[in-house]
DNA sequence: CGCTGCATCTACGTATACGTTATCGCGAAG
DNA sequence: CTTCGCGATAACGTATACGTAGATGCAGCG
């Protein structure tokens, strides 16, 4: 046993409690990605350096640094006369996406369920279920997807893996636009609310592999239904 | 090393203008990222923006988009007065990437089990079985390793998911150096040729179940022996 | 009326300037 | 010897400057 070794475990994590005071280029990525997720800035939309700068009062130095990490994020393209570009999400990106996130959620249900849940993170699990029902019943589907999102940011959040969580995160923005517009276009997601449940259940018994082949299930029949509706409307590009 | 004359003094002969493709930026991350894959920057080494900017003969702006890059890659932290900062990577790191890579190139697996692959292909992916059991032979364990990496890499970008074929090289490389280091102390990988042949054999005969399946108990072992060598030898961070 | 070549302009990539602030050395105090 | 305070320094975050290359528009030609 190494006689020192011991001391980074716990500190790793509060570490970053002083956040060191956003600067400029945090406050331009939060902008934009915002002005993105929202819509603001539909697909194709361009951006010019400048013209993001002149928008946020800031040089285009941190404006810049925004921009590389929101390529590199899969959100935009840059273009070098053209700004940023906000990239399209067509079917079959949406197809890339569910693949790889099915996979991802799969095992952070897996993961969960195999580590045991405590009584607080479990209720708040079950708390997100219920609040779908609510929302389904009210017929508020901008309700019932945030609940939904809720649900799945928990889980993941509950695996404990940080390359997971920043992996389904990054994936998760990616397909945000696509789902909200196809959010009064589907069917409406009745089975939700059973299919959660039972996934809270197989976790809360501890049962990783059945954990696993639920959340699986789920979330390749949400991307399939994504995918067809997409590409049965034509939609190529979100 | 000669003091710095400049580079470029509009001489019009063999100016050969490169391609504008690659800008400083790109030569920063490229070489940046290479010290670090090679062992050059060990964990824990710190760079300025500035002595890198020194090194590489461009001022500190293409550095420190560099540095941005790598940060979200996973590779390095930035910490305001101390430059960028090599992450160690821990068993518990080790732990988490091969988590993600095992559900993620399973699904790559099923994804070319399920289109099918071409003669091409797999007589590539079969190459890389055989060079690896050629390598075993030999005692080669470099070659073992590259041949290794070969087919995984090969079998990712068959899947033909871009995201999936990004992500697991982003977690490949972080876990590059301590899979390196680790090639010495492990057991010879005699089991590898079997395992991979038998994958190979799954996705020839069109079978995505089992193709998966074997590609991720074959990543599970390999993982779960990293980690427990990586604990056994107290090696917290490499 | 369309096409082409050139001049102009602009957005970008990179370098440099500048103010701020954390870090480090050092001396003094305990 | 250890701890603390404080000032000098330097690294960074951001703004700005600058040269270049690609885009744009127009004129002249077919």
């Amino acid at each position: 046993m190494s006689p020192m070794s011991r001391v980074d475990e716990l500190s790793s994590l509060d570490n970053a409690a002083p956040p060191d005071r956003f600067n400029q280029a945090d406050v331009a990525y939060d902008g934009l990605k915002r002005l993105i997720l929202e819509g603001a800035l539909p697909a194709g939309a361009q951006m010019l350096e400048q013209e993001a700068a002149a928008r946020l009062n800031m040089s285009r130095t941190p404006v810049r640094e925004a921009m590389v990490r929101l390529r590199q994020e899969g959100m935009v393209e840059i273009r070098p006369r053209h700004g940023m570009r906000v990239l399209p999400v067509s079917a079959r990106d949406m197809a890339e996406i569910y693949d790889v996130l099915t996979a991802l959620e799969g095992i952070a249900a897996e993961a969960v369920a195999r580590k045991g849940i405590a009584a607080r993170p479990l209720a708040a699990l079950r708390a997100a279920v219920a609040e779908m029902g609510k929302a389904l019943e009210t017929g508020d589907l901008a309700r019932w997807a945030e609940a939904d999102e809720s649900f799945h940011s928990q889980l993941v959040q509950l695996s404990g893996n940080s390359r997971l969580i920043q992996m389904v995160g990054q994936l998760w923005d990616q397909a945000h636009r696509a789902r909200m517009l196809t959010l009064q276009l589907r069917p409406t997601p009745t089975n939700s609310v059973i299919e959660h449940a039972a996934l809270v259940d197989a976790i809360a018994s501890g049962d990783p592999v059945i954990a696993r082949q639920i959340h699986e299930d789920h979330r390749r029949r949400a991307g399939k239904m994504l995918v067809e509706l997409l590409e049965r409307l034509g939609l190529t590009q979100l």
